[in-house]
DNA sequence: TCATTAACTGTCG
DNA sequence: CGACAGTTAATGA
């Protein structure tokens, strides 16, 4: 990891948190104080249990953060790209980080510390609302990821996965863009690479997706959508 | 070329 | 559905 500092005003995240409150004088001090480094894929930098060293924002790459059960095994509790926030959810509380975050491919971040963000939070009332949407839909997001877990099985959880990626990170020339390996897909699941895979094979005989090493083609979206959908809506 | 890693399959409890 | 063993294919030192 290594320090640079490229200014907000010229980045693209248009859905930054931060760039998207730029426009606001107040804003522009607190921006200065942003520390900027890059961690490889495959590396992380949130440690399970590590002090809380503010928030991270995603200029560009992936990352996926996860929590270790008691077992050893990891559930990847969220995927997120460029523009998204991570660290929110012990930012202000504790004192540690409850998940750790690693990237899953070379990931450019933009850390603000606590004493800036408090500053943030305490000057700037349009952020800190904003700020408070977002984490209602996160609980949201989350309250939902519970219900599935208890009531899909492993077939109707990567279907879920499968989908949820495809609407999140897109296709490129008919492939998903994003590189999960199976195991991973098997951690976001929450059951055993081996299970993952097999349920992976079955869609491919079925003609419902393809694959290309790693990366996985969705075929038929609506097909897979109508597995699942019993699970979707409330009753 | 050999060694390591990841994807995949069969089978058992 | 999870765990273990074993095969195959890709990668890279």
């Amino acid at each position: 990891m290594k320090d640079e500092n490229p200014v907000c005003d010229t980045c693209s995240n248009e859905n930054c948190f931060i760039k998207r409150h730029l426009h606001l004088p107040k804003m522009q001090q607190y921006i200065l104080r942003k520390q900027t480094f890059i961690c490889k894929k495959s590396n992380s930098f949130i440690k399970e249990g590590a002090l809380i060293k503010g928030l991270y924002f995603i200029c560009s790459g992936k990352v996926k953060t996860i929590k270790t059960g008691i077992n050893g095994r990891e559930q990847i509790v969220r995927l997120t790209k460029n523009g998204d926030t991570i660290g929110f959810r012990g930012f202000g509380t504790g004192k540690k980080y409850l998940i750790g975050a690693s990237a899953l491919e070379d990931t450019v971040l933009c850390n603000f510390s606590n004493e800036t963000m408090l500053e943030i939070l305490q000057n700037i009332p349009e952020f800190t609302y904003a700020l408070m949407l977002f984490y209602a839909d996160e609980l949201n997001k989350s309250e939902n990821n519970i219900r599935k877990i208890a009531h899909m099985n492993v077939r109707e959880r990567v279907v879920d996965l499968l989908l949820y990626i495809h609407r999140k990170f897109g296709q490129i020339d008919g492939l998903i863009d994003i590189e999960l390996s199976r195991k991973e897909i098997a951690d976001f699941a929450g059951t055993t690479e081996e299970q993952a895979i097999r349920v992976i094979s079955n869609l491919k005989k079925d003609m419902l997706i393809k694959t290309v090493g790693k990366k996985i083609g969705i075929l038929a979206v609506p097909e897979l959508r109508s597995e699942i959908m019993e699970h979707k809506y409330f009753k």
